[in-house]
RNA sequence: GCUGGCGUAGCUCAACUGGCAGAGCAACGGUCUUGUAAACCGUAGGUUGUGAGUUCGAGUCUCACCGCCAGCUCCA
């Protein structure tokens, strides 16, 4: 017998290997209809799977029906199967690798023969074949076979993907199960549902590449993308969050509210703040720079560019060699004069031995090259001083702290900067503020005693939230980004200090009562961080504010500090950035805030609107108060209906409005409106400049009532993956 | 960097299978003097991303390059 604990705590006592089906029925005939698989001891499986007995006692059990989470995912899992058979039946050959789910619905990786490639136009072809197969309603049928006969299956099916995963990562497993719906069967682990039917509403939703396994050297296979639904309702209300997140792109409202731009002759990825946009910007930075004055940070400036042998000693320059632009290389003055000779076509050859000599370029090479060779040798060896573009900004503020002998007394020293630092991203990476070649950090490093270390981690993390919750933005997940043994990356790491490191800042947050998830091998490599993570309006991930433990930099750049006991120590270094970037936070709070800033950091905060230019004189006066309290206004005096004049200022999200007219301006009033709340009335100047000064000065943030709940979240490919075969 | 898609006026988009590059908004000039989300009339605006090629003829077809978008890989 099985006894089966339902989810009312209740126990009942079924057959050995009864069904989840059965045990539905029993239940009730509405719950049989409606459920599309089980969970049983906390694993999700198929109705028709039998039930064994467990010696540990009831198996706990619940019937999974539409209305539970789990069962979309089992859903759109099995649209990934019709999916896949609808592109076999259409292109024959083709290659299955991975059917995982998404958050937000499924993909399939497919390899097409003859390299051909799915596009959008054959969306429809495949959609309609996927409507025949759900309509038949045939089940998903489990079956099971020893290793070796899978992997003969699957090479008789010509599947050679699945053939090539069994042999290198399934093979261990023994015993594989697949999944046949009418023609089609499948490598799978499941679960399904009972039958295709159950497939309420489907969408394909775009196509791209990806590589076999995530491997960058490996083949190209078709990522098909695509959502499932119980309900054409969910599915329309899914694609209509969709729509309505896109409006709220970073990217095309920054165009619209002429934030920020960018210029194909200044270069990709580099980003132009425009009037607007760097007011906004302006303001953060100031927020920031008077909160960092009260936790006691020292500002401090620092050059754009750095010798190269100073990146040489940090250890990015080797690292981070392929991500940055290329130095800049100073000749020394013979080798000048020989490079502008040689160009000129005038220099006999023992004057180039000459010059050689003096510029201290070995010259044997040189002698067997032709003129434009010779030219390009020089300016390769005959290199006085080499520039780099600043990456980051640790090794100049390393030097600041260098610059005189430190006592434990003066420690820790907190130095900061709005840091503009360059790197050379992939082509393909770069998107709108998120992803840039030049970005300034809102960077500090702290230099304090190893006994210092967890209280100041812990205030730097506790000055990351304040600032996010100033500016609401509490969606975000922490992330504990720890070292990986096995990376190249970390190789030569002393992992009994990045342990300790490792320790010291989950102590910190579960001490602060944060939960996090820990994340391997994604380390800076001089040390574990803990990053805070927000998405994007498309649900994408992005790291915006940091806190990161150094205990190697110090080491390399040998720094020091004496002790009370007179001896040399050597600190501990903090690098922390609350914003991050200050470009990828203003994208991600354009979309916050959906280009509707609060008062205090909109652009412009008041406009007059004067009902007709016989008020003119008026709206002057008004904007001259206005300006006088230190509120950034301005007036419309086109010469349109008052009706375009707020429309125009409500499409421009401004968030006040001072409408003025004839019995304003005689009795030194004005028509308030504001942008979430409409008309307010009419209230004298005296007090709607004070109501704007105690928004303003409050940082208040109020936002319309949005619909528009935040997209769900993508999650990264390993969570993905939990139907990966 | 890789795969695929897309580049037409400042913006949003038209232009049947190759056959005279167009509209709305914005801009500019004028009329109107306006009461809480779009007044009316007119003017100007283009080497169709760049460069080659095919063709009697290219926005449209081919190739290369540049840029943008999505995804993959990467991300100090």
């Amino acid at each position: 017998m099985v006894q089966i604990q339902l989810p009312d705590g209740s126990v009942k006592e079924f057959p050995e290997g009864v069904r989840p089906r059965d045990v539905a029925a029993s239940i009730g005939k509405r719950l049989a209809e409606a459920a599309v698989a089980a969970e049983a001891k906390g694993t999700v499986v198929d109705l028709d799977r039998p039930l064994e007995a467990e010696d540990g006692g009831p198996i706990p059990f619940r019937v999974l029906t539409p209305k539970d989470p789990e069962a979309l995912d089992v859903l759109r899992h099995s649209t990934a199967h019709v999916m896949a058979r609808a592109v076999l039946r259409l292109f024959p050959g083709a290659r299955l690798a991975f059917g995982p789910t998404t958050a937000t619905g499924f993909y399939y990786d497919i390899d097409l023969p003859g390299s051909r490639t799915i596009s959008e136009d054959d969306f429809p072809a495949i959609e309609a074949e996927m409507r025949q197969i759900v309509a038949l309603a045939e089940p998903f049928e489990r079956f099971t076979l020893p290793v070796p006969d899978a992997r003969q299956f699957c090479e008789d099916l010509g599947q050679d993907l699945k053939v090539e995963h069994i042999d290198q990562e399934l093979h261990k497993y023994g015993i594989l199960s697949f999944y046949r719906q009418g023609e089609f069967v499948d490598l799978c682990r499941g679960p399904h549902i009972p039958h295709a039917g159950k497939v309420g509403a489907f969408k394909l939703l775009s196509i791209a590449a990806a590589h076999w396994k995530g491997q960058a050297d490996g083949p190209m296979l078709q990522r098909l993308y695509g959502t499932a639904f119980f309900d054409k309702k969910d599915l329309d209300a899914f694609l209509t969050r969709i729509e309505e997140a896109k409006k709220r792109d970073h990217r095309k409202l920054g165009k619209e509210l002429g934030l920020f731009t960018l210029s194909e002759k200044v270069g990709s990825g580099l980003i132009l703040w425009m009037p607007k946009g760097a007011i906004v910007r302006g303001i953060l930075e100031q927020f920031l720079k008077d909160e960092l004055l009260k936790r006691g940070y020292e500002p401090v400036y620092t050059p754009h560019i750095g010798k190269v042998e100073l990146y040489k000693t940090s250890g990015h320059y080797p690292y981070y060699r392929d991500s940055q632009f290329p130095t800049l290389k100073m000749l020394n003055d013979p080798a000048m004069a020989l490079v502008a000779g040689l160009e000129r076509g005038e220099l006999d050859d023992d004057t180039q031995k000459v010059l050689l000599a003096e510029a201290r370029i070995e010259e044997k090479e040189y002698w067997e090259l032709d003129a434009a060779g010779r030219i390009g040798y020089v300016m390769e060896h005959g290199v006085s001083e080499e520039y780099l573009l600043k990456p980051m900004n640790c090794p100049h503020h390393i030097q600041i702290y260098a610059a005189h002998p430190r006592s434990y007394r003066d420690l820790p020293v907190r130095l900061a900067e709005f840091g503009t630092v360059y790197r050379y991203e992939q082509s393909g990476q770069l998107a709108g503020l998120t992803r840039v070649r030049g970005f300034t950090q809102d960077d500090a490093h702290l230099f304090c005693t190893p006994e210092q270390v967890r209280g100041e981690f812990r205030a730097t993390m506790e000055l990351t939230q304040y600032v996010l919750e100033s500016l609401g933005l509490a969606d975000y997940t922490i992330r504990l980004s720890k070292s990986d043994p096995s990376d190249p990356k970390f190789k030569g790491a002393d992992f009994a200090v990045w342990e300790r490191a490792e320790a010291d800042i989950r102590s910190v947050l579960d001490e602060m009562g944060l939960s996090y998830e820990e994340a391997v091998g994604e380390a800076a490599f001089y040390g574990p961080k803990a990053d805070f993570v927000v998405r994007d309006c498309l649900g994408r991930r992005w790291q915006l504010g940091t806190v990161q433990l150094d205990y190697l930099l110090p080491e390399r750049f040998g720094l020091e500090y004496t002790g009370p006991d007179n001896k040399p120590h050597r600190p501990v270094m903090i690098h922390r950035a609350p914003f991050g970037s200050m470009e990828r936070f203003m994208g991600i709070l354009i979309e916050h805030f959906a280009g509707a800033f609060p008062l205090w950091l909109a652009p412009e905060q008041v406009r007059v609107l004067p009902i007709s230019d016989k008020v003119a004189e008026y709206a002057d006066l008004v904007l001259n108060e206005l300006k006088a309290a230190g509120l950034r206004a301005s007036v419309d005096r086109r010469p349109e209906k008052i009706g375009a004049k707020i429309r125009d200022a409500q499409l421009e999200k401004i968030p006040v409005m001072l409408v003025v007219g004839a019995k304003e301006a005689e009795a030194g009033l004005v028509a308030f409106r504001d942008r979430i709340d409409g008309d307010l009335g009419a209230m004298t100047l005296a007090e709607a400049v004070s109501r704007l000064r105690a928004e303003a000065d409050s940082r208040a943030i109020r936002q319309a009532a949005s619909p528009l709940s935040p997209p769900e979240d993508v999650p990264p490919a390993d969570q993905g993956e939990k139907h990966a075969y």
